[in-house]
DNA sequence: CACTTTTCCCAAAACGTTTTGGAAAAAGGA
DNA sequence: TCCTTTTTCCAAAACGTTTTGGGAAAAGTG
C-alpha cells in the first residue's frame, strides 16, 4: 500500500517528512468520495451505519487525522483562543495561576481548540499583543486576566465585537461576560471571623492600587468592620506592589507596628507572606501567636508554614473552566451579557487565626 | 466604497463580524490581480517599484494582514510552535522558568511564529499533549523543557523525525539539539568557592532524581569536592521532591545537623530555600552564618532575604531566545546534532557565603 | 405496476493565500 | 527596423478540508 503524495516528495529531503495520510488518499483507499468519508467522520446521518463504520475503521487503522488548519481555513473558526500573561506581575509565584491555566488550557483542549500564549512585560506590550492576536485573526475569542480598573483591554474588545471572558472585572458599563472570584464576601467573611475571636485591630495589606481585584477586597474588609461594630483605621491598610511583593509588604509591616495601637491580625494576598513573615520575625512577633493572619490564596507556603496559615482559597481550576465554557458561549454567538459569575470563596482555618493574646 | 463580503454576510449576525479585508478585495480596490499584490508584499523583485509602493501603502490604509490560516494551508506550515509545561512539578515558583517562557515568546513572536501550550499534570498526559500536537499537525516544532534521564518524549520525537529542541539535556545516544546550563560547571564553580573559603564539610541538596538536571549538579559537586582535595561524604547528599520542595527540603535539613559532623556549607536549588531556612531556623543555625548557602536560581526570595542569598545565576530569558532561533533552524532542516549549547552559568556572591565560623 | 419518498452517495465550489509558468509590454542592441 | 532581453504583470493551480445542491438507487405506497 503506498500513497500518492509521500510519490511525490520522495528525495524531498529538507523539514520533517509528513507521514500522514489525507482526506483524499483515504477516500481513494476506500473507493468513496472525500465528501462520503468526511460527513461519515462527522456523524452525519446521510451516510449509512455500514459505509460509516467502513470509514472509522478504515481511519483508525491509518491514523488518520482531519488537517486542523485545512479545516480552519474552510470553517472560518481558528479554533484557538488567546492569553496574554504578564511576568512582571510576578503572577506565577501562585500555584493559583497554574490552576486557572491548568482548568483552561483542559477545556480548551477538550473543544478541539488551542490556546496561544503570549508574554508581555507591560501594558503597552499587552495590548500589542492581544492586538496582533485579534487584528491578525489568529484566535476566535481571548481570555483576560490581572484585569484594571480602567482597562482599555476590555473597552478595545466590545469595540469590535470580539468575543472575550474576563477572569475578573473592570469598570465598564456595557455588558461583557466575566468569571470572578467574590473577593469581597471572602474578605467580609475573614474579617468578621477574626472580629468574632475577638480582634479589635485588623489591619488590611493589599493588592497593588489600579488593579480591580483589590477594590473587592477593600470593600469586603470595610464591610467586615462595619458588620463588627469596628472602625475603619486608615493607618491599618497599606498596598504591596507586583514587582517587589516580599519587599514592600515587609516594610509595611515594619510601619504597621510603630503605630501605638498596633494590630492583633492582619488580612493580605498570601503572595506577600514572606514580606510579613520578615517583618514580624524581626519584631519579635509570632505569626498565629502574638498576630492573627488570614491570606488569600492557598500557596504551597501557607500550607508548609508552623504555625500552618489560615487562607481563603478560590477554586482556580474550576474557574478556569467556566472561563472556557462560557467563551465558548460567546463565540456561538450568546449575548455576554448573560454570563457574569461570581465564585463563592471558601475560608480554611489554620493555625495562625486564634484569639487575640 | 464598499466590500463584497460583507454585503453577502448582511444578516449573518451571529458569532464576531469580521470586518477585516481579504486580498481579493485588496486586488480589487488596486486594479490588481491578487498574484501581484501578493507578491509585493512580499517584496518579490518582478513587481514594479511604484506598484509595490501602492500596493503596500494600500494595505496598510486598509488595514490589510494576511489570513494566517489560509496562509498556513498553502505554505504547509503550521507557522506554530508547541510546549507542554507540567503544574505538578510546581516549576511556575521559578522566576527562571517565567524568563525562560518570556524568551521564548518574544522571539516566536518575532518570526511570526504561534506559542501553543499544553498543560499536563503527569508523564502521561505530557506525551498525550505532545501526540495531539504532532500527530495532529498542530505544531511544526516542539520545545521541551524539565527532561528527565530516560525522556521517552525524545525517543519519540526522533523516531519520527519531528523538529524538536531540548531544553536540558537526557540519555540518549542519536544526536539532537538542545540548550542547556552548565549545572555540572556551576556546582564545581560554587563548591570550589566554598572550599577555597575554607568548608570542609559541604551538603548538596539536590533535586529529584529521575531529572536530568540534578545529574549535572551531582557531577560539579563531586568534581569541585575533588578538585579541593575533599571527601566525597554521602551523608551530606540527599534530594528534595518536587511536589513539596520546602517540606522535603526542611526534613533533611534536621536530619542533616544530627549527624556527628555535620556540614558548614550547603549547596541546593533555590527553590528548596524555604525549607531549609525553616529547618536552620528550628536548629538556631543563622544562614550565611553558622552555615554557608549558594543556591541554584536567583528567585526573588535570594535577593529580598536578609542575609541575601549567594546564588548561581542562569540566564533564562537568552537561553529561550536561543531555543527558538536553532528550532526555527532544525525546522528548516538543518542538522540538530548541530546544535547543541551548554551555557555557563554566572555566581553571584552575596551575604550566604562567608568563610566557617 | 407506476409513482413518491427515502436512503445513500458524490461532483463541484468554497475558504484565502502562495506558487507556477507563462505572456504582454517595454527597453535595449544591431 | 527587427530581434533579443528585461521588466512587469497575471490566470490557474494548489494546499486539505467542509458544505452545497443535487442525483441515482432503493424502498415504500397506492
Amino acid at each position: 500500500m503506498f500513497l500518492e503524495q509521500s510519490d511525490k516528495r520522495i528525495g524531498f529531503r529538507e523539514g520533517f517528512k509528513s507521514m500522514t495520510i489525507n482526506l483524499k488518499q483515504l477516500s481513494k483507499l476506500l473507493k468513496l468520495s472525500p465528501t462520503t468519508v468526511s460527513r461519515a467522520l462527522a456523524d452525519y446521518p446521510d451516510v449509512s451505519a455500514k459505509t460509516r463504520a467502513r470509514v472509522k475503521q478504515m481511519a483508525i487503522q491509518h491514523g488518520y487525522q482531519p488537517n486542523p488548519v485545512a479545516r480552519r481555513l474552510q470553517k472560518g473558526k481558528t479554533e484557538t483562543i488567546g492569553i496574554v500573561i504578564n511576568p512582571e506581575q510576578n503572577y506565577f509565584s501562585d500555584t493559583f495561576f497554574i490552576d486557572l491555566l491548568s482548568g483552561i488550557s483542559n477545556q480548551i483542549t477538550r473543544a478541539g481548540y488551542e490556546l496561544i500564549l503570549g508574554v508581555a512585560s507591560d501594558e503597552e506590550h499587552e495590548m500589542q499583543s492581544m492586538r496582533r492576536m485579534v487584528e491578525g485573526k489568529r484566535v476566535d475569542g481571548m481570555i483576560l486576566t490581572l484585569i484594571r480598573e480602567q482597562d482599555p483591554r476590555v473597552g478595545y474588545l466590545l469595540d469590535r465585537d470580539f468575543p472575550f471572558v474576563l477572569y475578573g472585572r473592570t469598570r465598564e458599563t456595557r455588558p461583557y461576560a466575566f468569571v470572578d472570584m467574590d473577593g469581597k464576601q471572602a474578605f467580609e467573611k475573614a474579617c468578621t471571623y477574626l472580629a468574632g475571636l475577638g480582634h479589635r485591630r485588623i489591619a488590611l495589606l493589599n493588592g497593588e492600587p489600579g488593579f480591580m481585584f483589590p477594590v473587592g477586597c477593600r470593600e469586603g474588609y470595610e464591610s467586615g468592620l462595619f458588620l463588627s461594630g469596628l472602625e475603619l483605621d486608615p493607618d491599618l491598610i497599606r498596598e504591596w506592589r507586583h514587582k517587589d511583593p516580599s519587599q514592600s509588604s515587609y516594610r509595611w509591616t515594619l510601619e504597621l507596628f510603630k503605630n501605638d495601637n498596633p494590630p492583633t491580625a492582619i488580612l493580605f494576598q498570601t503572595e506577600a507572606v514572606n514580606g510579613i513573615f520578615k517583618g514580624l520575625d524581626e519584631l519579635d512577633l509570632q505569626p498565629g501567636k502574638d498576630v492573627a493572619l488570614i491570606g488569600y490564596d492557598d500557596l504551597e507556603i501557607a500550607r508548609i508554614h508552623r504555625p500552618s496559615l489560615s487562607v481563603l482559597r478560590p477554586q482556580a481550576r474550576e474557574a478556569g473552566q467556566r472561563v472556557v465554557n462560557i467563551l465558548m458561549e460567546v463565540i456561538k454567538g450568546e449575548d455576554p451579557g448573560k454570563f457574569q459569575e461570581i465564585h463563592q470563596v471558601e475560608m480554611v482555618i489554620r493555625e495562625t487565626s486564634l484569639p487575640p493574646s
